[in-house]
DNA sequence: ACCTGTCAAGTCTGG
DNA sequence: CCAGACTTGACAGGT
């Protein structure tokens, strides 16, 4: 079994490489003129696209086929002062090439919309805000020309006094969705509340890709294991163009340990790989871990004196 | 060059 | 009912 790694969004090891530089909405309200406060964003998104570019040819230089992109590539998309900026013009070019890139490469890529986007919110103006936030997503994706193997990765969202009803109120927000959102969004536990047994259940039943979140398991498992039921959600993934994806992060101390650690235990991962080694299945690994693209290349050097661990190149390893 | 409080967005808990 | 925690990278204003 292949299993490819990957990081998230922005590189420790590039310097001055930021794909998510911003502005606040304070600063920008500073600038005099609608015309110059959209020429100031554009310059900043042009930016980070070019940001993004340099890490794409870090990863391929690396063999890192994996990687998410940062939510924050164009600054202000979705905020009201920025209504009538047309982004999508102003970038077009530059997303199509850095997609074209990324095809030619065999990238996986990914983004993980933020915390606040909650297709089950009873509060109907923050599921619709999460719904113009998943559009904003679904636009750099296919501005790219990514087929649907590229995933917007989300949670099922708050508990609200009732999962029950939370439930109920996601199936009946995500039904209501068209095919274009369907095709990549792919749920995750979260470290809270919905555990992956309850994740899992919801993606069989509506027919979503599930990533599983080996950390957030660890904090939210409701005392069961995720061997039992592992081919189950590798199984969620049938039909789809590219294997199975999970999270890997360590917890950072016995206090905060829902917050990400520096770097990833070899030992968390080797544990999973104990229960994932009978399935004999490719999967990917997003490693989260505020050491970022460092925090890769440091658990797979670390891997490498397992004796029935091989590698095929610096992004990838042969069970 | 470096430091610190603040930032668009939500939810949950505890007082 | 409200303040604070949660979490994270970058801004912005200061030294």
């Amino acid at each position: 079994m292949r299993i490819y790694f990957g990081y998230v969004a922005m590189s420790v090891i590039v310097p001055e490489c930021t794909p998510s530089k911003t502005i606040t909405f304070q600063n920008l309200s500073k600038i005099d003129g609608e015309k110059a406060r959209f020429s100031r964003l554009s310059s900043i998104a042009r930016e980070n696209l070019r940001n993004t570019r340099r890490l794409f040819f870090h990863n391929q230089a690396h063999d890192i086929k994996l990687f998410r992109i940062t939510s924050k590539l164009i600054p202000l998309a979705t905020h009201p002062i920025a209504e009538n900026w047309d982004w999508f013009v102003e970038v077009k070019d530059e997303l199509k090439s850095l997609g074209d890139y990324a095809r030619e490469n065999a990238f996986r890529i990914s983004a993980h919309p933020d915390h606040f986007t909650l297709l089950n919110s009873p509060r109907e103006e923050v599921a619709e805000a999460s719904i113009r936030d998943l559009e904003y997503h679904l636009r750099i994706m296919d501005g790219m020309g990514l087929d649907s193997s590229a995933k917007l990765v989300i949670h099922v969202g708050g508990s609200y006094g009732n999962k029950e009803a939370s439930l109920k109120r996601f199936i009946q927000n995500y039904k209501l969705l068209s095919s274009e959102f369907k095709q990549r969004i792919v749920l995750e536990n979260d470290d809270k509340i919905y555990t992956a047994r309850e994740v899992l259940g919801l993606c069989q039943e509506l027919k979503i890709p599930m990533v599983l979140d080996i950390h957030h398991h660890w904090c939210n498992n409701h005392n069961d294991d995720v061997g039992d039921y592992l081919a189950d959600i590798f199984a969620t993934w049938e039909g789809e163009a590219r294997p199975p994806k999970i999270h890997l992060s360590s917890p950072k101390d016995a206090k905060r340990f829902r917050s990400h650690a520096d770097n990833v235990e070899a030992s968390f991962f080797l544990e999973f790989l104990a229960k994932a080694r009978p399935l004999n299945r490719d999967f990917d690994v997003m490693i989260e871990a505020k050491n970022k693209d460092q925090a890769l290349f440091n658990l797979l050097a670390e891997l490498k004196s397992i004796p029935y661990i091989h590698f095929i190149d610096e992004g990838s390893i042969e069970v």
